[in-house]
DNA sequence: TCAATAGTGTCTTTTAGACATTATATG
DNA sequence: CATATAATGTCTAAAAGACACTATTGA
């Protein structure tokens, strides 16, 4: 009983997902494409793609974007979630996904091909919300999380917005991502105190269309952790 | 010149290491195995194993620290830390690594063999520490900040010690992991008051050579996140 | 007794949050 | 003018940190 029939370390198939993250109109949104598998016809998927074996697995990761929903955003925050290897997880056999996380600004043009659509984070899990396929329903919870998490710690935030930027458009990513109402005068108050968070720039935005005092512009800081941390209410 | 000889996709080798830490008389440790190849004879690596087809990526995490190191501790904190999929990672070719994060407590048993022992984290990269193989100089720093970070804002410092502990153990296992002195009594006011960090136990713990008065035992709490966090220094 | 460690009390400084006030725009 | 958003000011409550003090042990 101790004869293997097959190998019992075989070489498995590599893949990398990414969970691209967005704020479109205030709300979080994720990428997702349609499979190409006719049994998944219906369902949603992260775009993902095998590893090539000349590849690294970041470049995996913007070919999948690139490849799957004609995304190439070389500027935009790219990180390893987790990597997924249940035994069970991609009925077509042993697949190990990578999974990345990846933060841009909203595209002005938004990817609503058929292939790929961007989805309110708040519908997922709900009947409204796309049927996912794998285990891409694990998958997208870690990545949420993540980025909810992230954004105490890091200046990820800023990864949302194109520079140059406000404090309100800033804030407005805090509020979409964490799903809450911030205090504008606080939110100002801890940014601008929180060492190599934003710089500001030059200039003045526009206000919006029922008026209001044209706000400063900032930059992106060299910060990569804050101190103190941007704490969820 | 758009035909290529090999399959641009390839199963390629997937392997697991372990950076398991530990705190043994007050100081950080990082346990290390000697590899198996002749030609690194001399360095030392992570204990890690590749990944067989019928086995998910956590039991080959403990198979490693099982079958290298003889460690078997299934109650030890084990998480994911990040995969390595550089293409030159691995002489012997494409390995793509899945590094687990392990933390226990001291064992009363060290493994100071010839084949696996703990080295001080302090020791690392300088020329009194070992010699690592492979990437394994990318992932150790990794595993450390990983798990100096982890103990702000979860009860992981927990996992360093056995039940029940006294709150100058976990004081101790703080001050080891971060390399700073902490006030016993803000520590103390700190933890009791983060709901679920600890529990209060039964008895006492006798105070040690030099005398003190006996302290009062605690176990792990249900909290996984520190709400508020225990922000270092 | 003293030294050592555990645990409590108290004070000061810092930070977070609520909310009023002023500034500058649109309609 | 009213309304909207930006930016600043101010007050209060909570938290962090420094450090004195008490409690209970071993030597």
């Amino acid at each position: 009983m101790s004869a293997p029939t097959a190998p019992r370390v075989a070489s498995c198939a590599v893949a990398v997902d990414v969970a691209l993250l967005t704020v479109r109109n205030d709300r979080l949104q994720l990428l997702l494409v349609q499979p190409d598998a006719a049994a998944l016809r219906g369902t949603w998927a992260l775009p993902g793609r095998r590893v090539r074996d000349d590849e690294g697995l970041d470049d995996t990761a913007h070919r999948s974007l690139a490849e799957l929903a004609g995304i190439t955003a070389p500027e935009a925050h790219l990180e390893q979630l987790r990597t997924y290897g249940e035994l069970t997880r991609d009925p077509r056999g042993r697949v190990v996904s990578v999974a990345y996380l990846a933060l841009t600004p909203t595209p002005g043009d938004p990817p609503d091909t058929d292939r790929a659509q961007l989805f309110d984070v708040a519908r997922l899990g709900t009947a409204e919300g796309p049927t996912l396929a794998y285990d891409h329903d694990r998958i997208v919870p870690d990545a949420i999380e993540r980025a909810r998490s992230k954004l105490e710690y890091s200046a990820l935030a800023t990864a949302f917005v194109e520079e140059p930027f406000t404090l309100g458009e800033l804030r407005s990513i805090y509020e979409a991502v964490w799903g809450v109402a911030l205090d504008p005068a606080n939110f100002r108050r801890k940014v601008v105190s929180t060492p190599g968070f934003v710089e500001e720039a030059e200039g003045l935005a526009p206000p919006g269309p029922g008026g209001g005092r044209p706000a400063k512009r900032y930059r992106r800081g060299h910060a990569r952790r804050l101190h103190p941390a941007m704490l969820r209410p």
